[in-house]
DNA sequence: CAGTTGAAGAGAGTGACATTCTCGCTTCTC
DNA sequence: GAGAAGCGAGAATGTCACTCTCTTCAACTG
């Protein structure tokens, strides 16, 4: 706002004054927007489940309630903030692992592999300073029906990673699909939604790995 | 309950009788159940979501809220009956249309493609006394997270005809599966959730088709 | 330095719900 | 016809999200 008001025959060293104080005020509004993520975050891996209310996060984060809604809309603001930097995290540690293999093949495997894990974190333990992510993923169940756009966002550039795995897999030969487009949609889905099927099945041995649903996303994209 | 405290030795008329009087109680309570169940299904049909207070189902069923607690423990034990009703209705399709076909893929394929479009009714238009499934389909992610035992429950008539086809595919030799079970459940997650994935796709050209979404399972079973 | 302004805290107030409670009014039953 | 069981009407309660008001305090301005 004042960097769109700031006149352009202005003298340079009063933008940059003018500049200097807004961007310490964006870093201290940063920093109490991240004391409400965090109290949220230590909230959800206390309880296991994105259940608190607005109350708790204001107490835990000691600040008050005008100004949580001073920079969130609501609590499903708050809740998509969580989940976008839940996903921003996933994206960081997918990459490193795709960006470890080589082969085309692997590098999509890899990208399946560890999505569904990441999805799914029963199995695996909680690496420190990460979060419960079931809780989120469960809650990102609501979040798709209710804010699909924002949800849709926020996994986008996970999809366009996943598109140019397909297509640099079908380039090389390994596997052989019409639309990358289609293919990418659907082997995010199997595995996205792989872990939170398996709440449905009864048998626990007749849970699915990561591994069997990769090989059966392998096969359906034609090897 | 009656037949249950019934005494072996007990006059037959008596027997009778007392179950006349609770044959004709239970279907009292019955369609006081029913009238709920109406009237809820019609607010989710006006408004094309399950955001329906139960004071609405009240005045709609011109019933008491006394009385409705008294048939069902929460709002949750009435949706979830919804649920259980429309998954029925589900079944009778599918079942009706896997019955017509003879050739064990056809079945597969025709089970797949319909249990797709009952997911996802927005491409097909509504049948006539069928409801908006839609907004139940919605709302199941919601109960599958909370309970999810009773939508395992519900789905497992489904289920278990899944993998009543995939085992006669299999043993017919037009599939290969090594575990009947996993596969059902992979088929079973990526045909129903594929509606769901469908909006988290930006460009609505790329919605997946049932019949895309078959083709892809028909792979991942190894034709 | 005194006055002004604007940011931020404390917390009372509102409204929407689900759920429970209480009080009668019927309608069987003996 | 008294008593009980069933049920409708709707007031009362509790929990939330969210809004509003009042106050405080610290940074500017003249």
């Amino acid at each position: 706002m004042a960097g769109a008001a700031a006149d352009a025959n202005e003298p340079a060293w009063r933008t940059r004054a003018v500049s200097r104080t807004m961007d310490a005020a964006r870093s201290r509004a940063e920093e109490r927007v991240q004391r409400f993520l965090d109290a949220a975050f230590e909230l959800i891996d206390e309880k296991g489940s994105t259940e608190f209310t607005i109350q708790e996060v204001i107490d835990r984060s000691k600040q008050s309630l005008r100004g949580f809604y001073e920079y969130f809309d609501g609590k499903d603001e708050l809740v998509l903030a969580l989940f976008e930097e839940t996903v921003r995290e996933a994206g960081d540690d997918i990459r490193a692992a795709v960006d470890a293999e080589s082969d085309p093949l692997a590098r999509l495997r890899i990208f399946a592999v560890t999505l569904h894990e990441w999805c799914d974190p029963a199995e695996t333990p909680r690496k420190r300073g990460s979060h419960q992510r079931r809780a989120i993923s469960e809650f990102s169940m609501r979040l798709a029906v209710n804010h699909a756009d924002r949800v849709r966002a926020a996994l986008a550039p996970l999809s366009r990673e996943l598109r140019g795995l397909i297509e640099a897999a079908d380039d090389a030969g390994v596997i052989h699909v019409d639309d990358a487009r289609r293919a990418a949609a659907l082997v995010q889905q199997t595995v996205m939604y792989s872990w939170f099927g398996n709440r449905l099945v009864d048998d626990p041995r007749s849970r699915l790995t990561p591994e069997e649903t990769w090989e059966f996303c392998r096969r359906g994209l034609g090897v």
